[in-house]
DNA sequence: TGAAAATCGTTGCAAATGGAACTGACCCGA
DNA sequence: TCGGGTCAGTTCCATTTGCAACGATTTTCA
């Protein structure tokens, strides 16, 4: 906002975007994504919001539990919930961090790792049908302001927008 | 987009979209939303799942619970026992649908009616974080492209891709 | 027409989740 | 160094959610 280019524009703001355009496929995209992975997953005893974790792990082993949760936005108890399952399952091991004995350090196993091409090869398969009818160009531009978008909600505390003098 | 320019391109599908820089981004977004909503709609007794429900009567009063749980895909289960939570603190009431006395017809009341501006006052503010730094095309193309991506799920039966021959 | 199948809503149950309180460990400043 | 404040993790409790079974109604079709 603090760029004149767009004020320039002769018809910026005119129209302000209907947000539950944005917020209702997002959610909806969300659920369906979510009900898929649970499905497909289940035989191998992962749940709902496991393999979340595991995804992020594929990337950033050795993390804390801690860590893990403000990555997902979840509470550190659903954090601490999900690694013990991963972990009564066999597929991440933790490790006392030697420099913090307060925090764990979550790590893949063997089993954990040979997750990663089934989980991606579903992960996949949904991405193929919501893109499908997608040029690359569109898939790369939605990538880019999604994650542009994203990283607007990263630090803590963008979500209480002000004092509740509105009502 | 079924014109062939993109497949001129010589560098079309070479590298395939990794599908967590899509899902990991809407589950993020979708995760900061809801519990921003639930934090600003709690001295009105809306619950998490519910206000989704009075943006959805927003603009088709008079649904069966059905129709609801479909459109925002949740379970009927769900959709009974949010409706059933708005009609108890009074933002809807139900009628028996006369042509068929199995289904209601949700109706906003107008304590519901008036609920409005304030959900989306909240949401607005919402999808103004999101959107800082975004210029109004980018919004644009933002939303037609997860518009475009949404309804390709919205078929039932899109989500089980084919037999589970790939373990 | 009449029985089977599908549909709408409800409820019991199990799993997932967040907030808050708690324990143990770390950090910072007087 | 020691005491309060912070931080990582766990657990209790309440809420939310989906699935499956069920009852009541509607639809289908032979």
């Amino acid at each position: 906002m603090e760029n004149s280019r767009e004020t320039n524009l002769r018809e910026t703001n005119l129209r302000e975007t209907d947000p539950r355009e944005i917020l209702g496929p997002i959610a909806y995209i969300y659920r369906t994504h979510l009900a898929y992975m649970v499905k497909e997953l289940e035989a191998y005893r992962v749940g709902s919001g496991q393999f979340e974790f595991l995804l992020l792990l594929y990337y950033k082993d050795g993390v804390s539990q801690e860590t893990l949760a403000k990555e997902l936005k979840v509470s550190k108890a659903t954090s601490a919930r999900a690694i013990q399952s991963l972990e009564e399952e066999g597929y991440v091991y933790r490790e006392r961090d030697e420099t913090d004995l307060r925090a764990y350090r979550v790590y893949l196993t063997d089993k954990g790792k040979e997750m990663r091409d089934i989980i991606f090869k579903k992960l996949t398969a949904f991405t193929d049908i919501l893109f499908s009818g997608f040029t690359f160009e569109e898939k790369e531009i939605f990538r880019l302001l999604i994650h542009k978008a994203a990283i607007k909600l990263f630090e803590p505390g963008v979500e209480p927008p002000s004092d509740r003098s509105d009502d």
